[in-house]
DNA sequence: CGGTATCCATCACGATACTG
DNA sequence: CAGTATCGTGATGGATACCG
């Protein structure tokens, strides 16, 4: 388990916790490919070109515990899992553009 | 050395620049107080309840190598140095209220 | 296909002590 | 006052192998 809290200061501040959330050395491309539109795993692990299934499965389970994203599993062989992006998860579509152009905007 | 980048996928993602320049422990909270004026380092400090100085020297000199702050040091016994936002770290006001909102509005 | 289970490397963070 | 120097630790990411 290791349920050690991971960001837990004294000063609890809000804003933390949405950093938190997009923390991840694969968050960030990983939600990129859902704006895309709903993704299997595989096309996941495709398109992020170098990541490991233990890692990413880690970062979509993350992100599925912060309710950015929804799994939704096919029962049937072989199997099939669809990620897609929830209403909250889409919510973050105008954060990570600001953080695009704050980054652009002076380098 | 071991002097490895610290955030270098092969896809290169303008956002997650912003990301890490917010990333660090106490980052966020630092430029709260700033946000709030200029500030001393032991202002900081005892802001900051529970930091060490080694490690606000550390997180700080990041925001100053970030371009997101600035440094001015007092040549003078006891020394005085003054921390200040950069009109770069002002711009990350609304950056940050945005994700302030955001973990505000779902929880 | 979409995962787990191990084992291992690294680095951010921190406790503590000392200094110009 | 505002640092630096050491030493240590746990969370995070990764390489590899196996599974339903």
């Amino acid at each position: 388990m290791t349920a050690a809290p991971k960001f837990p200061p004294k000063t609890s501040c809000p804003a933390e916790k949405t950093l938190q959330a997009l923390s991840g050395r694969w968050k960030i491309l990983i939600l990129r490919e859902l704006f895309d539109g709903v993704k299997r795993f595989g096309e996941l692990q495709k398109a992020l070109s170098g990541i490991t299934q233990k890692i990413l499965t880690q970062q979509l389970r993350e992100l599925e515990a912060d309710g950015i994203i929804d799994r939704k599993v096919y029962p049937q062989i072989p199997p099939k899992v669809e990620y897609s992006l929830t209403p909250l998860g889409e919510s973050l579509q105008p954060i990570l553009e600001t953080m695009h152009d704050w980054a652009v905007k002076y380098h």
